[in-house]
DNA sequence: CCTCCTGCGTAGCACTCGCTACATAGCATG
DNA sequence: CATGCTATGTAGCGAGTGCTACGCAGGAGG
């Protein structure tokens, strides 16, 4: 009965492994299905569309990811603005979850130009990463928590895009100058223009 | 003689444009053939490859990028860390400088893959940032100069990138973080301040 | 006048893309 | 046994990819 769910089912996680291996530039339809033992008639069996899969297909490595993620920091506790995302860097530069990070970059540069589904996916990644980091987050007025998560994110998210594009000398340097508190937030002055 | 070179000389300009609306995406031969007003045989006739062709568009669009940035701040001299961060963001967010953004994301992405020649063209884009960041940062220690310039550049990048995925909230959000000056950076041990 | 190089158009190759039409083998149910 | 559904293979379509072979016009040099 479920003979077709099961085989979906293998699919997807075979299709997660390439995906992580070989970015969004491998994800057309016979090389997946080359990945997964299958036919890419078999896939748009399973799946109704090309897109239908991909959604899945990153649904699945978002769940990875945050099974993934729950083992990062899990005894220490919250941590201060600078530790935790020295950490989260670390931890994204180890060979296990680097391919993640360059998905994620990959995903939000073809976010940037075309509609579904990228961009919604790209966007519950974002969330959900925001979610993480607030979650882990040390602060001293619980206000700032989410502002201060935020800018724990795009920094890092900044820092992997250096990485990328074989610029780690300079996101070490980026690295170095961090505050060691984040000043607390208050209000923001106004640009000038 | 110069008749070829001046034919080029066009393509490149037309191409540039292109590539700046369509994104890496659009760089196929036909595409960047029709926008140049010729065909893709000649195309291949002005460079001698697809490589080629993309590297001499892209160093044309750094061109551009670096001649439009010289007018941002240009009279207010140096600034400190957050305004200056603030001050450009607003720039890249601006709708003259918002494709230079997506399409610096689009080449990071293909960075974190391939090698040439996105690879090397995005690394002197960031190294270009990177001074040009430098030049307009007002800092306390010379010797903290090129570390902070380094952060904010990573904290730009990082605050676009939330931006191309549709999530400028979150963006903001960590705007506000900002510390109103940067600590000063020192090393790293203990508590100062 | 004849030849040769420059500039360029036409056609095409061999490939990949997402997707579909068609056929079929096996099994379940009437 | 007949019917019909499930699972899957084969073949192909129409569009796109980078790139090449070939040939033709026209002007420059002999």
């Amino acid at each position: 009965m479920n003979v077709r769910d099961d085989r979906r089912e293998a699919a997807l996680e075979r299709m997660a492994d390439h995906l992580l291996v070989q970015g969004l530039a491998g994800a057309s339809l016979r090389p997946l299905a080359a990945a997964a033992g299958t036919s890419d008639r078999m896939l748009l069996y399973y799946f109704k569309d090309k897109d239908e899969l991909l959604t899945a297909t990153l649904g699945r490595i978002m769940e990875r990811l945050a099974r993934l993620l729950d083992g990062v920091g899990g005894g220490a506790g919250p941590m201060p603005f600078t530790a935790l995302l020295l950490e989260i860097r670390a931890v994204f530069r180890s060979p296990a979850l680097q391919p993640y990070m360059r998905l994620w970059i990959e995903l939000a540069a073809s976010a940037a130009r075309d509609e579904a589904p990228h961009r919604a996916v790209a966007g519950q990644i974002a969330d959900g990463f925001l979610a993480w980091t607030a979650s882990r987050l040390q602060v001293e007025q619980e206000a700032g928590r989410i502002p201060l998560a935020a800018l724990l994110l795009a920094t890092v998210d900044g820092l992997a895009l250096l990485d990328a594009v074989g610029r780690s000398a300079i996101a070490d340097d980026a690295a170095a100058a961090l505050p060691l508190r984040p000043a607390s937030t208050a209000r923001r002055p106004k640009r000038p223009r």
